[in-house]
DNA sequence: CACGGATCCTGATGGC
DNA sequence: TGCCATCAGGATCCGT
């Protein structure tokens, strides 16, 4: 479920609230996509300073090096006062002075992961060949165009490849390449630079709108409150094929790229 | 080495 | 309280 928006979703709806906690306990249900790499017991008595985001990637900063959280294909995070005892598909949980973190994730393909620092080879595995942040000043049209002439695969690919730009997903690469009239199926490297200049600022446009809707709920995903978020009730593409074109009515298309689905419009998109 | 495909896991859905 | 196939927001690993 979570792509960037989801996550950063997710950080702001209790990062203010956990920030200065003492953790009280930790608990690990059944395996996750990694091992937690220390034993929980380590994290008990610190502090919980921070929760940023990289790409994907929650980052909470501890007195003492970091948690790596991610959320794959089905997990959330809640963050609250008073929880009922744990569900069959909570797989990890911090009891702290402020409230209490739970990762549910029915698929665990997510995890949650302790290093050191970021420069610790455990985070620096997971976070090292990220690409730029698509929120950011780095994020360049020049140089995303010039990252694009290197991929001989299809646009959308190279979007979800997260080395030209991280934390775009299969939602938001199919309503970012429906924004930028561009079909799917065109080889990054063929993309003019206009063109390219025009995906950057769709994405840009994607993330960003998609975030002040609290992100997509397809069918599982909510905030650290429980929340659902809205964006995929006005999602141009993204899982419509058949229905009309929001914009010229033609039939939505839909097919499959790297075993996932994709949607586009044949009139708005061109190769 | 860049690419496509299989793979991890559980649950929902739809056809038969 | 049927069974089976397919699909689902991610990302790594392994052939070619």
């Amino acid at each position: 479920m979570p792509e960037l928006p989801e996550v950063e979703v997710t950080r702001l709806s209790f990062a203010d609230r956990v920030a200065g906690a003492r953790i009280k306990a930790v608990s690990v249900g059944k395996p996750l996509r990694w091992p937690l790499g220390c034993p929980p017991r380590q994290l008990v008595g610190q502090r919980v300073l921070a929760v940023r985001r990289r790409g994907k990637y929650l980052l909470i900063d501890l007195s003492d090096g970091l948690m790596l959280i991610h959320l794959g294909m089905s997990g959330s995070v809640s963050f609250g006062d008073d929880f009922p005892a744990l569900g069959k598909h909570d797989h990890f949980e911090m009891v702290t002075s402020l409230g209490t973190l739970r990762l549910n994730d029915p698929r665990r393909f997510g995890a949650v992961v302790y290093a050191r620092g970021e420069s610790d080879p455990v985070a620096h595995k997971l976070l090292g060949r990220l690409g730029v942040e698509p929120l950011s000043e780095a994020f360049d049209p020049a140089a995303f165009h010039q990252a694009l002439k290197l991929r001989k695969t299809a646009i959308k690919q190279v979007l979800l490849g997260g080395e030209a730009v991280v934390g775009v997903g299969n939602i938001y690469a199919s309503e970012a390449l429906f924004l930028a009239g561009i079909r799917p199926t065109t080889k990054a490297s063929r993309i003019s630079k206009p063109r390219a200049a025009l995906l950057h600022r769709a994405i840009q446009l994607v993330l960003t709108q998609a975030i002040a809707k609290g992100g997509s709920t397809l069918r599982d995903f909510s905030n650290a409150h429980g929340e659902v978020g809205h964006f995929q009730l006005e999602a141009m593409v993204y899982d419509r094929t058949g229905l009309p074109c929001r914009v010229c009515a033609t039939p939505i298309k839909s097919l499959r790229q790297g075993q996932r689905s994709t949607f586009y419009c044949v009139s708005c998109q061109k190769p």
